[in-house]
This record gives structure tokens, sequence and C-alpha cells, in this order.
DNA sequence: CTTGACTCCGTACATGAGTACGGAGTCTAT
DNA sequence: ATAGACTCCGTACTCATGTACGGAGTCAAG
């Protein structure tokens, strides 16, 4: 069983390993210490499922920053468990605003193809219908 | 009834002037032509809808690229039906993807937020456990 | 007809998220 | 014990997405 060193989890995480570094610095993923004989650095198997994680929620529209907050959430007994439940209830409240959006993008791309290969010319649909305005309910 | 210059398109839309000039270069937004009067252009009020709805797809994960390509799919006589349709259906497939990648998020989240109020230490749950490693199935 | 606010345009600067490079050290198989 | 592959680390470069700046032109009100 040869030992998790960082091209392994790259290749794991489908990333380059200066990716994997990169993710050190900014601190979304733990550097594991350089064993104490010296040589190179062991990471737990956990690390490729965490950068993963990451690339997803990236397709999603988090940044690094909120990805990072993200992850810190958990539920253990070390952290405060009703400051966790509050900052979840935030990230859960984009994520559902989130979803919502999506839903709309999807239904819009749903009767585009459902308009398309009729006959010729049905109506225009464009995707922007996908938007319903929210604010812009004010003419001026 | 005041024309629509570029500082009221950008209200409207939330951004600043200087955004709706760069996405003009970047075309993802037209730019009208200028009077031949001289003078200031006049934008049509969709400008303002169109750049939400980009502000909106980017807040979803999507780039400037990728909106770009959503933004001209529209059934009209002008383009091949068959291949906006084809193109639709790609972009359904990735919008479906990420609604699925978000509810596992959000199911998390949920998750985490029920399982933190009761008392002190339940089970340490993860954001992780929101992505279902698709291909982690490999050993070694 | 002048003043203050706004437009136009080009260019430069900023930030987030990587990606590449290069030299020195380490590991492994032959 | 040496060659080839890999790690480590710092620094520099890249690309996308804006933001800011500055000077010249335009518009509308007093």
């Amino acid at each position: 069983m040869t030992a998790m060193t960082i091209s392994k989890v790259a290749k794991k995480a489908g990333v380059g390993i200066e990716t994997v570094r990169f993710y050190e610095r900014k601190g979304l993923v733990d550097q594991p210490p350089k064993p104490p004989s010296g040589g190179y650095r062991v990471y737990p198997a956990e690390t490729g499922e965490r950068i993963r994680f990451i690339r997803q929620a990236q397709e999603l529209g988090f940044t690094l920053r909120e990805i990072k907050e993200l992850l810190s959430l958990r539920t253990d007994p070390a952290t405060d468990c009703a400051d966790v439940r509050e900052r979840a209830q935030t990230k859960l409240g984009e994520v559902t605003r989130k979803i919502a959006l999506m839903k709309g993008i999807q239904a819009a791309l749903e009767k585009l193809i459902a308009a398309c290969p009729g006959q010729g010319a049905l109506q225009v649909c464009s995707i922007i219908d996908a938007i319903e305005a929210p604010e812009t309910t004010r003419k001026e």
C-alpha cells in the first residue's frame, strides 16, 4: 500500500499538483506535516474527497472563500453549535435560492427545446424569460 | 420619458457603468449605435434584463463564455432549429447536473442543521457527505 | 453661455483562481 | 550507487472578470 503522496491526491481529485498546493496555501485543505523522519508528506484519503467537493462547489458558483466557510461547518463538540447552525442556515438560504434560479433556467431550456423542433417559426423564446425581474416593477 | 442612457441601464441592472461597457466589449450585450444626430447612446429596455440574467447565471457558476452561449439560444426563424435544439439540450444536461449537486449540498446542510441543536455532540457530519464520489471506487 | 453632471473611449490597475518554472532534496529500482 | 521520477518551495506568469482614471465631448438648467 503505497503512501498517499501529493500526486496521488491530485490524480484522485482530478486536479494538478499545483492546485493541491494552492488550496493548501489558501487553507482549504490541510497540509500534512512532513514526517519527522524527513521525506515526503503523506496525505489522508479524505483530502481527495475534499478537493472534489471544492471543485463541485465551484461549479455551483461558490468562491473559494465561500467554500472555505462551507467546509468549516461541521457539528462537532468543539465548535459552538448555535453558531454553526446559524451559518448553516445562511448557506442553506443561498443554495435554496440558487436551486430556484437554476430551475428557472432549466424550465426555460425545456420550453425552448419543446418549442424548437415543431416546424419553422414558433414563438421566439429567449432564455432570459428564466428570470422574473424581482425589482424591476419600478417604472421611471 | 427620459431616454435610457447607460447609467440608467446600469442602475436598473444593479451593476456599474463600466460593467455594462465591459459586457459590450465582450459581446454579451449589444452596444446600441450612437444616434446619427450625435450625442449619447440610447439603450432598449431589454438590456437591463439581459444584464440581470448574466449576473444570475454567473452566481450559478456559468462563465461569461457559457452565458454567451446560453443567450444565443433562441428559437427564431433565422437560426437553425436543430442546432439550437442540440445546444439547448447540452445546456439542459449541465443545469440538471448542477441542480442535483446543489440538492446534495442542500440536503447536507439540512442534515447538519437538524443534527446541531439537539444536545452537544451528536454525529460529526461534514458537508462533504454531499458528494457521492463518482469514480473513487478505485482503490490503490 | 456657462456650469455641473453625464457620456465616450482607451488604457491601466486590481483580484481571484490557478499554472508554470527551476533548483535542490528524496525515493526507488536496477 | 546512480538514473529517473517525484517532492518541496518560492516566485513569477496567466487568464477571467471586472474597476478606476482621465481627458474630451455633450446635455440641460439657470
